[in-house]
RNA sequence: GGGCGCUUAGCUCAGUUGGCUAGAGCACCAGCUCGACACGCUGGGGGUCACAGGUUCAAGUCCUGUAGCGCCCACCA
């Protein structure tokens, strides 16, 4: 007898055990093998940010279904892990946390202790979010985990740099940033907030040169920038300036002319004077206007914010004062017409908070003309495939615009850009690099200077270099640049630093970069399929000729219970491990592949768990919006911190877990797993492994494994169409409706009987059953599925259908199942489902009337024709045990008997004797509103085949299919009238 | 403003190429401690499929329009 298991799945006993067990065997370990196919998946790296959310969650169990599927389908799988070092938005935590901590800025503490300090910040949050991904479940090859900052992505990165300056893909040229005056920064777009504030709407009107007495108006809510203003544009039809077009005006605080333009993308003529001050270095649109008509750009200010020598007589002022300033000068010019007041909507810094200034600086640039036309390639002859496929359009779109790519950042924390400057003659530098290919230069002719890239750094440390006078870029790369790379750069190329030494940390293994490249797919979230899908396809196919990966499969995203994305701004994220802790991992993992759909976002209701008393306080909108610090439970008065990412703990408050429960689906399915395997244990007496022969087996035997065999088919299928949702549903509906509800209890007929063929066969289907429904979960559930592979594999270790064999020793790496022609068996599954139907139908009336104890056998009359009877008949025991039938009489001449209640069916008609318990008015009542329905439809059905253009244009089945409809129908009618007709006479 | 989606039961969601009485889980109602499971079992109630048109023998499903919501991109002199 096999050790009996509580009665409860515990998650937590099983966790820390089987991710233990798994790790020592190494079933997460990869390596290249040519005799087996690989089966590849990179990591979207997570951000070191901090600690992983909902979307993790998502996205990794989905990546760890596909490839704990693949391995058991005999795949050489790989899953590569690893973090991103994400530039910005990790510079910019530490920069808080010394702010708020040290009341210092990084300028404060300098380049070197700052970018030493996000290293030890990304030890911390590294270790903590590969432990929750380990916690996850996540099989990924550990030993191979990349940051994008280590040295094997390092030489990745200055490979690719290199590679695309020499072939004059990277370029210098001007752009528009948001700078921080206060911080002296740039920062990201993300980095900002808009805010509206009370300002000024200023207009003025400048002079038309040679044409005395003509003026042209224009508004603005900055004046000041007027100083760096290039020209004027009109819309080229508006007929009050079509004359003008051409002309010049002057700007009269500094005396420079400038041409009045036409400019239809930029001038909307209905709107204000309609005519626009254009000043290309301070505005975005004015840039994009200035590009287009080749106007020349004056930047006006100094980085700190006071206006430059291009400010002429305001130079030294803050663009404030300098603002009022222009003001009055051009009043007393008379140039000025008035003034109102206006919201204006203005960009802020995250940080300083104070207004942002659009600056015009030098950037690097990657040349996207020819490389975006690759990566569209790949995508539009099917090199690579996106599920659902409507995402290529996302891709196409904006790879379609070949918008040059910005790549350098203003900040510290990143690979540092390459390049330095030298102001020296070109002689020089051919000396200095004599013989190096690992160095490569270039003029910059505006600047006068040599722009030198090289490979490596220690290129620029050799002696004599002294008297070129190298300058460093300050600058890092965008995150995205190594990201881009994540898929090659993570698996070796370009191989190996050190042909001759053994691969390791500092030397890339060229193996492992020809067996798994190209990877096989990508699973990722729509909101990067521009910054990250699309530049990874560029620079595979640049640096390596080959796309990354086949498929791209983008997943819904989880919303908040109010339908608003997640967000650490908002608040209103879920820490996966309290939902770990609460439920499971499985129903973490099962909730994670259930809402996994096709099209739709998925919402996610959650509630905080008093910390106190443990009651559910739902989280309300209010919360969110408020950004609520403190909830005083309802049941027990108590105060505390409502649950999810926040920063850091409050010492004044616990607090609350959070919950949700949209797990219990998974937490309730994990266990029912459990039990039904428990139950299969604990009858388990006697089992002897052997083969089964469909042919010879008894009709509920062959439907649950015709059941089974489709059951598996149907996830083979889902899960290659990345139909998570629905591969979920397959095993959950089979395990819970099928095998539990119907063959369960069937079974337990044979096993009450002690010994006998019946018996053995049934422990053997039912092992057998149960073997394939743990491997089918496995993907899914692993830890749940692991623990009763292990407990069945004591008790019946030889095991399978058809055919037994020795089990594996994890479910892990045991062979996805795949299930003879024969098992499929339509006229099982039929007779199986009209059994089941007459069943339902006895045990409703059983509970209409109240009569549900099962120990009341109630006599079942069954009206069929001879083959139907014929089925039933054979399912008599099954019929009586479930339902709680005394004698069954079943064949076409079934009589009815008296004071019957009935049920109707397509196939057959039943009437149950209710020995004279039958609520007459209520039974009439039943009867009646049935009869209309059906009266209803029939008529419906009726009209459908006298049209003759449905008779003439359906297929013929279908008008059958039609006609046995109303048939059927009309003898159901019939049916419930006879019995309305004989309820009124008794 | 452009693009992509979404709107089905009180809640969260399924619903294949149009085709038999629109499904599930939770919640609700009634009844069950019967030897796997109360994280359970049996049965039940609950839906004008956002709205308005159209195509079709037939529309939750296809088309057009309207409203609301979400996301991405662009932009707001």
């Amino acid at each position: 007898m096999a050790t009996e298991l509580p009665k409860q799945y515990d998650p937590h006993e099983a966790q820390p055990k089987w991710l233990q067990f798994w790790t020592e065997h190494g079933y997460f370990h990869s390596r290249p093998d040519p005799n087996r196919e690989p089966f590849c998946i990179v990591i979207p790296p997570p951000n070191v940010t901090g600690a992983l959310h909902m979307g993790h969650a998502l996205n990794n169990t989905l990546q760890d279904i596909l490839i704990r599927w693949r391995r058991m389908q005999g795949y050489n799988t790989l899953w590569m892990p690893g973090i991103d070092h994400a530039g910005i938005a990790t510079q910019a935590v530490v920069e808080r946390r010394i702010r708020d901590e040290e009341k210092k800025t990084r300028h404060d503490i300098g380049r070197d202790e700052l970018v030493c300090r996000i290293w030890k910040w990304k030890d911390q949050y590294e270790s903590r979010i590969l432990r929750q991904l380990r916690e996850l479940g996540c099989s990924a090859d550990w030993s191979r985990t990349r940051f994008t900052l280590d040295p094997i992505c390092a030489r990745a990165v200055r490979h690719t740099f290199f590679k695309m300056f020499q072939d004059g893909l990277i370029f210098r040229g001007k752009r528009l940033v948001n700078w921080d005056t206060a911080l002296q920064t740039a920062v990201a777009d993300d980095e900002i907030f808009h805010e509206t504030v009370k300002g000024g709407f200023w207009t003025f009107r400048y002079p038309v040169k040679d044409s005395p007495n003509e003026f042209i108006r224009f508004s603005t809510t900055r004046p000041e920038t007027m100083l760096g203003d290039t020209a004027v544009a009109v819309h080229p039809d508006d007929a009050r300036y079509k004359h003008l077009i051409g002309k010049f005006v002057t700007i009269p605080l500094v005396n420079r002319d400038i041409p009045i333009i036409a400019d239809p993308l930029l001038v909307d003529p209905t709107l204000g004077t309609g005519a626009v001050k254009v000043t290309p270095a301070h505005d975005a649109n004015d840039y994009a206007s200035g590009q287009r008509n080749k106007l020349p750009m004056i930047n006006i200010l100094n980085p700190d914010g006071t206006l430059n020598e291009n400010g002429g007589p305001y130079q030294g002022l803050d663009r404030l004062v300098a603002r009022e300033r222009v003001v009055e000068d051009m009043e007393k010019l008379g140039l000025f017409e008035g003034r109102e007041d206006r919201e204006i909507d203005l960009a802020h810094s995250d940080r300083s908070k104070t207004p942002i200034e659009p600056y015009l600086s030098d950037q690097w640039f990657v040349k996207m003309a020819d490389l975006a036309q690759t990566a569209m390639d790949a995508v539009t002859d099917g090199r690579v495939q996106f599920h659902p496929a409507r995402y290529a359009k996302t891709y196409l779109d904006w790879l379609g615009e070949k918008r040059d790519w910005c790549i350098s950042r203003q900040l510290w924390w990143g690979h540092r850009i390459p390049i330095w400057y030298a102001r020296c003659s070109e002689a020089q530098l051919k000396k200095a690099f004599a013989g190096r290919t690992d160095v490569t230069w270039r003029l910059d002719e505006e600047n006068a200077q040599w722009l030198i890239c090289a490979l490596d750094d220690s290129a620029m440390d050799a002696q004599g270099l002294q008297s070129l006078d190298l300058q460093r870029d300050p600058d890092v790369l965008d995150t995205w640049f190594s990201s881009a790379l994540w898929p090659h750069s993570t698996l070796g190329w370009p191989g190996p630093a050190l042909p001759d030494q053994p691969p390791g940390p500092q030397n890339p293994d060229w193996q492992s970069m020809r067996y798994y490249y190209p990877t096989s797919v990508l699973v990722t979230s729509r909101d990067i399929i521009t910054l990250w899908v699309a530049r990874m396809v560029i620079t595979g196919l640049y640096n390596v000729g080959q796309a990354p990966f086949h498929h791209v499969y983008i997943h819904p995203k989880i919303l908040d219970g109010f339908g608003e994305g997640m967000s650490k701004s908002k608040g209103n994220g879920i820490d996966p491990l309290d939902i770990i802790e609460r439920y499971g991992t499985d129903a973490l993992r099962f909730g994670m592949a259930h809402v996994a759909t096709e099209t739709q976002d998925s919402r996610m209701p959650v509630a905080n768990v008093c910390p106190h008393c443990g009651t559910l306080v739902p989280v309300k909108q209010e919360h969110l919006s408020m950004r609520t610090r403190k909830i005083t439970c309802p049941s027990c008065k108590k105060p505390f911190r409502p649950g999810g990412p926040w920063p850091a703990d409050d010492p004044e408050l616990p607090t609350a877990k959070q919950a949700s429960e949209r797990f219990e689906l998974g937490r309730n399915f994990a266990n029912k797993l459990w039990n039904a395997a428990r139950f299969i244990l604990m009858n388990l007496d006697g089992y002897k492994p052997g083969a089964i022969r469909v042919q010879d087996l008894p009709i509920e035997d062959r439907w649950i494994l015709s059941r089974l065999a489709t059951t598996a088919a149907a996830m083979t299928d889902q899960l290659e169409g990345y139909h998570f949702a629905e591969a979920a549903r397959s095993i959950y509906d089979f395990t819970w409706s099928e095998f539990c509800d119907w063959y369960i209890e069937m079974a337990k007929g044979r096993l009450a009987r002690s010994a006998g063929e019946g018996r053995s066969a049934a422990q053997r289907v039912l092992v057998g059953v149960l073997d394939g429904i743990l491997r089918l979960v496995q993907p899914i559930m692993p830890f749940v599925a692991e623990s009763l592979w292990q407990a069945l594999g004591e008790a019946a270790f030889e095991r399978g259908v058809p055919n037994p064999d020795p089990a594996s020793e994890s479910v892990m790496i045991a062979p996805w199942p795949t299930y003879p022609a024969e098992f499929h068996d339509a006229a099982m599954e039929h007779r199986i489902a009209r059994m089941q139907e007459l069943v339902r139908a006895v045990r409703e009336v059983r509970n209409r009337y109240g009569i549900t104890d099962s120990r009341t056998p109630l006599n079942v009359f069954v009206r069929a024709n001879a083959t139907v009877a014929n089925d039933l008949t054979s399912l008599d025991p099954f019929i009586k045990l479930l339902a709680g039938v005394g004698t069954l009489a079943c064949g076409p001449d079934a009589k009815k008997p008296p004071q019957a209640a009935t049920s109707v069916s397509p196939e057959f008609e039943s009437y149950v004797s209710l020995q004279g318990l039958i609520d007459v008015p209520a039974e009439k009542k039943r009867l009646e509103k049935q009869l209309s329905e059906k009266q209803k439809h029939l008529q419906g059905a009726q009209a459908k085949l006298q049209n003759a253009s449905f008779v003439g244009k359906a297929p013929a089945e279908v008008v059958q299919q039609q006609r046995e409809l109303v048939t059927e129908l009309g003898n159901q009618i019939r049916v419930i009238e006879e019995n309305l007709r004989e309820l009124q006479d008794g």
